[in-house]
RNA sequence: CGGGGCGUGGCGCAGCGGUAGCGCACUUGGUUUGGGACCAAGGGGUCGUGAGUUCAAAUCUCACCGCCCCGACCA
């Protein structure tokens, strides 16, 4: 593609829109640009980007056994009913209504859509097991869109829906889709990890996220650089820090904290460290009170309490609540005496002793508080965050705390929408068995982001070779100059007669910097160099964009030069 | 939805009661041409929208709309 004629707007100055590394080289590299919030549109450069990553995705979906198919976009709402997910989606889920004022939403996933297409057709065991997936666009109408491409409204996602007729079977499909993605995300040239995770509103058993290691990640994780052990910090467990007082003292006694109602503050009264806290947290849960009991160093995970409590609403009571439980206001909540609440406590306190806690009364705490001595036993689960100075649950090890942003996810959905929908299949015993699912996503978009934000220097885009907009960036410095010219195209005929994809800058205006800075910006892997000077010493430069030296060459090497730059390219993309 | 910020040529910004400006980009001509060239001459804006205050509003007031950030939320 010669520059003269693409469409490719370069800007120099950041748009002021732009708040993290992708977006702001998104917007200046020409690849995008938005519409409206949270909506954009893909120039050519992007798009092609777009279509590397989904070349790569068909390959190894197709490879691990899955058939692409293309659902609609528009989706009635009756499906969305069967699974109740209408109500469940709430103001997510974008709703039109039709002409004769049916309602219908714009697909924000679509296990009804699939479900209901293989419920028709599946028949027999025999037609199992059965992978389909597409890649298409998605609606959510996020409650903020940010950082471009990262959490936007509308995005390219390929989703892949397995049925197997069996646990066992779905379980041996899962991880051949897991690994699948592995492939993928190495081929896109990303560092990434596949953590644990909380299943969400898609639901299902078991679940893991790819996640693409970067500092402006959305998400949270938890990392062990000794084992290999990742989670998204929702779902991460940890060993905890040891205790402060690990035997039993005395009896129960009274403190006055006149004032003093946090842990920190408490804590320095009585010259008594958090671990050795009991926090007492009032929650309300679908309409009932909880009193939630962590150590004073953790704090409550509220995805790993929602779960445990099966609950469907889940908030900090507010003060009015919390008096009504406690008898005190906030600040003074304690386990010992407390009724009226289902009381649940973190795991973590077990084994330890001589606790501090609310005593139920404004300004006063209890000392030497006992579990199991002063009350009863409390149900015991994780109900923590991981903490700094966690030890790895696998090896021990201290956990690091990291961000990611989450390009993909699997899903081991079980029979979740199979029974909601009666998605069935007649097995060899004659009889109607319900197929095991399970769902896999990628965010398309997304991973380009991703791609560009680990990938970046101050002038710009380093594209991975794999998923580049073009592999070679030919820049003809010297226009003017006839006999430049001529070598320049030359190269240009040469390139792309050997196969590869090349974008020649030979706009007439632009200066040899102008191309420079601009080939920086995009940041194609490769670049070849046709000027004046090279020309007089008879060498053409090739330069690979992430390294500093330049090749300087003969015309007649180019092309070697190239061929061995791009397959050390392509080593950084291997699956 | 709560908190904060911003809407002025395509982009980045200044102006903050009294004739709409600057830099970049764009057009034309010329000189240039190895790290975002220079000179000259041009074109382009109902100052987000609507009400109001005023002799006079980009500027003050109110409402609405849009955009960005933090939070809540997020397959």
């Amino acid at each position: 593609m010669r520059v003269s004629k693409a469409l490719i707007p370069t800007v120099k100055e950041t748009p002021g829109e732009a708040e993290i590394p992708s977006h702001k080289l998104m917007l200046r590299a020409g690849l995008m640009r938005k519409v409206a919030s949270g909506i954009y549109e893909y120039l050519p450069l992007g798009q092609r980007s777009l279509l590397k990553v989904m070349g790569i995705i068909r390959e190894e979906m197709d490879r691990g056994g899955a058939q692409e198919v293309l659902m609609p976009i528009l989706t009635p709402a009756e499906l969305w009913q069967e699974t109740g997910r209408w109500q469940k989606y709430g103001k997510e889920l974008m709703r039109v209504k039709d002409r004769h004022e049916r309602d219908y939403a714009l697909g924000p996933t679509h296990e009804e859509v699939i479900t209901d297409l293989v419920r028709r057709e599946l028949k027999s065991y025999k037609q199992l097991p059965l992978n389909l997936y597409q890649i298409a666009t998605k609606f959510r109408d996020e409650v903020r869109p940010r950082f471009g491409v990262m959490r936007s409204r509308e995005f390219l996602m390929k989703d892949g829906y397995s049925f197997d007729a069996d646990d066992e079977a779905c379980d041996k499909t899962y991880w051949i889709m897991f690994g699948a993605y592995q492939r993928i995300f190495k081929r896109c040239g990303l560092n990434f990890a596949p953590v644990e995770a909380d299943s969400g509103l898609i639901g299902g058993s078991f679940t893991h996220e790819f996640m693409v290691l970067a500092e402006t990640g959305e998400a949270a994780i938890a990392l062990c650089e000794a084992c290999g052990y990742a989670a998204n910090l929702e779902k991460a467990t940890g060993v905890p820090a040891p205790h402060a007082a690990p035997a039993a003292g005395g009896a129960t006694q009274k403190a006055y904290t006149p004032g003093k109602h946090t842990v920190e503050h408490v804590s320095e009264l009585l010259k008594l460290p958090a671990q050795q806290f009991i926090k007492t947290l009032i929650f309300v849960a679908d309409g009932k009170p909880v009193a939630v009991l962590v150590r004073g160093d953790h704090d409550v995970n509220e995805v790993k309490l929602k779960n445990f409590l099966e609950a469907q609403e889940l908030a900090l009571a507010p003060a009015e609540k919390v008096m009504e439980v406690t008898k005190a206001p906030v600040g003074f909540a304690g386990p010992v005496g407390l009724s009226g609440a289902r009381v649940v406590a973190d795991k973590a306190l077990q084994g330890g002793h001589q606790y501090v806690a609310g005593a139920l009364e404004k300004d006063y705490h209890l000392t030497n508080v006992e579990l199991g001595r002063d009350f009863k036993d409390p149900e015991w689960a994780d109900l923590r965050s991981v903490a700094t100075g966690d030890g790895c649950p696998k090896c021990g090890k201290p956990l690091k705390a990291g961000r990611g942003i989450e390009v993909g996810q699997t899903f081991k959905l079980g029979l979740k929408y199979s029974k909601a929908m009666k998605c069935v299949y007649l097995g060899e015993d004659g009889k109607d068995h319900e197929t095991v699912m399970g769902c896999y996503g990628i965010g398309v978009t997304r991973t380009v982001g991703a791609a560009i934000e680990q990938h970046n220097d101050a002038d710009g885009i380093l594209w991975p070779i794999s998923v580049a907009p073009y592999e070679v960036h030919l820049l003809l410095l010297n226009p003017s100059d006839p006999e430049v010219a001529k070598a320049a195209d030359q190269c240009y005929e040469d390139l792309k007669k050997a196969g590869y994809e090349v974008l020649y800058d030979d706009r007439a205006e632009a200066t040899a910097g102008f191309k420079f800075k601009d080939a920086d910006l995009l940041g194609l892997p490769l670049s070849v160099r046709v000027g004046a000077k090279g020309l007089k010493e008879g060498v053409i430069e090739v330069k690979r964009r992430r390294l500093k030296d330049v090749a300087k060459v003969p015309a007649a090497q180019v092309l070697d030069k190239v061929k061995e730059f791009a397959a050390e390219e392509w080593k950084l993309c291997a699956p």
